[in-house]
DNA sequence: CCGATGCCTGACCGATTGGTCAGGTAGAGG
DNA sequence: CCTCTACCTGACCAATCGGTCAGGCATCGG
């Protein structure tokens, strides 16, 4: 790592490293943008430097090349990922634990958007950067659940589906509404969708998935 | 237009226009390629050329420009599309309907999966190329499907569910094995999807939403 | 035989790409 | 005061970008 620690940085603007925060924080959330709108070979530096409104000298000096602004983004959102994929036992029940998925994967998808996209980016291009994490880590944590999940269908609590396409099903449903905004927006005639607006589709897909497995919703959410 | 009807390709090599036909097929599943996986502007016109196995000159000569084959890709896209938005009507058996439109969905996504990802890319974009298809065409033929879905529900034959949320589920969970097929290939440890494997996810598919949404199975797949 | 016509392409163009680098600035410690 | 260190940037670089163009080529009607 060419960059130096944190306690390092008390030196310019008004004494603490207020300013190298700042600067990084608008040069991720800048290179987010454009690397989800055009992918990472369609994204050029001196737009998410003009972006950031940085020069692109300063850009690079913060972040040393484009292929590693790229892959700094891939790993922050790979971790705001990770820190949702909370362990579940088969002692759970499956109505909550279908909820809280489904919930969680929406928000995630509500929060990044620009995180989202450039995932999907990612993947669209045949994932050159993250093969590993896919056929490594997430992969475990996907059969992990999946086993889980079939051992509900055996005691009867949902259907025998298959739980990799039902994984699939709700992770498809939910970042649709991030990576397909410009679609679903268009289509709908909206300028943005609501916090209203997503918690109805929210509680449309849990019950959709819910009833779609045969799994009985928890009991507060019986009426509606 | 610069190019000539097709009348007047009766020249080159074996006599009629087939090294025109043969080329410009070439370059068009060449260009699908390369701007499913990398965008609109991430992808080169070098690159097209190359997995064409023509000069770029030669590409331009076809093609006119880069834009112009972007928008020709999409126009044919767009026509695979719509060749499958077929008209229906409130008299017809809501389970047959929501089979068909499960199974050609997942097909077209099977069938042009390069095609797919470059809409999906056109999408990530902000749609740049299809706003006007976003706002209008498409826009008429959800509303029109969507009266009909809410008709069902008055009647009975169905959950009152939102229809637009409906139809964004099943087309996010087709779309999602084009567009994410690193990633769905990656955890299931497939070099590829079988056709029995698009068949599996279309029965689960068409079982979950069905159920999902209160719809009574056609008769002839009531068991399985 | 003759242009005429349309297919094809190497050479080239200005603009843009990611990245380097020398040098400038400013505060901290001696 | 000077030096050191880290922050910052305009100027520049080779490579690549989309696109143009002059000209080679083969085939045609005459």
């Amino acid at each position: 790592m060419t960059q130096c620690d944190v306690v390092a940085s008390v030196r310019t603007d008004n004494g603490n490293g207020a300013t190298r925060e700042r600067n990084e924080r608008e040069i991720l959330a800048a290179a987010e943008r454009v690397f989800a709108n055009h992918g990472y070979r369609g994204a050029s530096l001196a737009a998410i430097a003009a972006q950031a409104g940085l020069p692109k000298s300063n850009l690079l000096y913060y972040m040393g090349s484009k292929r590693g602004l790229y892959v700094r983004l891939l790993e922050r959102m790979m971790a705001r990922w990770n820190a949702l994929l909370d362990d579940i036992s088969a002692d759970d029940d499956p109505a909550e634990v279908l909820e809280a998925f489904i919930r969680s994967k929406m928000q995630l998808s509500r929060r990044h958007p620009e995180g989202s996209r450039l995932f999907a980016a990612e993947i669209l291009a045949g994932a050159p950067f993250l093969q590993d994490y896919l056929r490594g880590d997430l992969r475990d944590w996907v059969q992990a659940r999946a086993a889980i999940f079939r051992q509900w269908a055996e005691r009867g609590l949902m259907d025998p589906v298959d739980p990799v396409w039902l994984i699939f099903l709700v992770w498809s449903a939910t970042q649709h509404y991030a990576d397909f905004e410009a679609q679903v927006l268009g289509i709908t005639g909206r300028d943005a969708l609501s916090d209203a607006d997503v918690e109805e589709i929210t509680v449309f897909l849990t019950r959709m998935v819910l009833k779609g497995c045969g799994v009985a919703p928890r009991a507060d959410e019986s009426e509606r």
